[in-house]
DNA sequence: CATGAATGAGTCTTCATTCAT
DNA sequence: GATGAATGAAGACTCATTCAT
């Protein structure tokens, strides 16, 4: 499928290439299938001919249904904790207020990009194996942002983890209402700007 | 469900009796079966006999699976609704300082009496009925919420609604991640303080 | 499936009852289908669709198809184990002569009644499963032969369990191969008689 | 299968010798397989990737996966009868105490020399056409013991096809018992004593 | 009303086989 | 010829739901 027949190497590429394309496709249609019908109806049958691929296929790919969830929400949550991490570096040894700013943004860009995707891994970031994925990406966020913390300039936190601890708190659940089509997304803008001088706000004054 | 009519003919009362007392076995069994074997694993089966009745009992009461736990989820956010109108309520007229901790302290003070229960829902919450269901309870508590801000003596909101989001996700975010253990338990009086504190900050600002 | 109304204590006899007849079909639909089919096309569903029910309800009594199988296999293997133990014990303080014939001639009645039944099973009973099962109640034969062995009187047997393997062995062999048809069918009778002759020579020689 | 033509031509040779490997190694690879995962998990793409080649390559050597099994268990069973043969005809006019130790000993030095592969293909023996080809087998080899018993100058046979079947079966019977490890491999020697003299006194009985 | 056996649609998963490269 | 990805039929097993007792 999707032979992208590149000039370059045309040998051992193929095989790479295909692979990649054909995770990506199998990520895609993971994600639609679970807009669509829901987590529970988000069978491998499913997501395989929605990817234009047999199930047999998708077993070549990932060893199980879990797997496979498991792996779309951890290809999701990676890309945001990268761009967290980064930002996170970025602003270091900045004024509290700008580190609020920088990682709101940074969280919110990636989150709000693909508000399907977003909404959909909820649900599977809520069962079982989700959570725990969830748990180890979450330290890795907690951790970029609380040596972030330990940089400002203007502020010294007695404890910067559990402070990141909050301040993510503060990232993740406003978000998700907005995300869940709670917040009208109207509101799109004045949400961000919010949210950056809710949390400003809140570490100046730790 | 099945709302045996009122507690006028005394006859009656047994029946209901029964009912509630049943209804209430179906719950506890429904979070403890969430709880040791995961969403997916919670079938009517199991939680009937968890209960200590036959499956055929349990459809006595819930017309099917999603009615049985959506009835669990919604009397888990009803009761949390109900203490945080009752908090909004009382807070009206204090100034935000107060009113932040007033639904801090409402809001957590369920949640984390019952952490076990709360934090198996978040499955239930994530898929299809539970998502629908939480929007419901969820405007709920922004309106409580925004209207107790509108009474504010010490600040004017320009649009309380908006701001009643955000502290409500405020709420639900840090609380989220303390519930699946990502913030350690140690951290439980710390927690509330600095909630209280970086809600009331925000309230004050806007 | 099969309510074979009883007249006596109508009640709770019809849970076992009803089970017990439900395994009795199960039984003989498996051996049918392993006669039919042979063993890899022996699936659940065509098993519980030849007894006469759904594939859910043979799960209700066997939690998978190895426990179906063996517990076919163990049934025949512990009918033919109990009569050899029978034969056995009747046969002590006897010539061994008299033994010989007295263990052929459980031993055959036995596999000779049901041939299909014990045809089909070799195919069981070389599988993983089967095998284990298999060496148990051969075990329990060599032991039974064994302790038979030690009370002849007009012989003693230096390590009457050996004797009692190769005695067992000389059962099995040939009655597979008679089973197999390889033996052609006419031979029966004297198949028994050379059968009690060969094993009498040899426990007499010893 | 493929009878690759005649070693006239030696520019085939190398074909030939390639072809011939391959099998082999098929055939070691399947044994393996089987029992190191037993033969409802012997599948070909394991056969093929145990024996170091892809499935496609497999599948240039066997039509099909049962032909894979057969091949394997014919060239045992072949090996087997043709040793038999050959003892059977070496031991022709001995006397009957002679052959009953040539043929034990010729048939147990083949099973006993690979007792995996031999345990191994008692699955696949049992299976469908496994069956079919061991009843071929088995008649080539009745039928070379019967023409030696024929020539026993020290005893006539009344129906010598009639007592290789009873031979054989002495041999095969006890034989697989040791193999499966039901009987201890202590008793390797004193097995092979036993079962000619054991066979010995049926044939000078009869 | 309670019970729990029966049902069978629907899942996940495996594997023999093919065929484009 | 070799390769191994793709296919999809088929099998094991589960579970929501019903209904006779």
């Amino acid at each position: 499928m999707k032979t992208t027949t590149a000039p370059l190497s045309p040998r051992k590429m193929p095989v790479q290439r295909r692979s990649v394309a054909t995770v990506e496709a199998l990520h895609t249609a993971t994600i639609q299938v679970l807009v669509s019908e829901g987590l529970s109806r988000c069978t491998t049958t499913r997501v395989a001919s929605r990817a234009g691929m047999s199930v047999g296929s998708l077993y070549q790919y990932y060893p199980n249904r879990d797997a496979l969830l498991s792996g779309v929400l951890e290809l999701h949550l990676t890309k945001i904790a990268d761009a967290l991490d980064a930002a996170a570096i970025s602003a270091r040894d900045k004024p509290v207020a700008e580190m609020a700013s920088a990682i709101v943004q940074a969280y919110l860009c990636l989150k709000l990009a693909n508000p399907d995707e977003s909404k959909a891994l909820y649900a599977v970031a809520a069962e079982r194996d989700g959570a725990r994925l969830m748990g180890v990406i979450y330290q890795r966020m907690v951790n970029a942002i609380a040596q972030m913390l330990a940089t400002a300039p203007d502020n010294t936190f007695p404890d910067p983890v559990f402070t990141a601890h909050l301040a993510l708190g503060v990232l993740t659940g406003p978000t998700k209402a907005f995300l869940e089509g709670f917040i009208p997304p109207g509101y799109t803008e004045q949400f961000q700007t919010h949210l950056s001088r809710l949390l400003a706000g809140y570490l100046q004054g730790v």
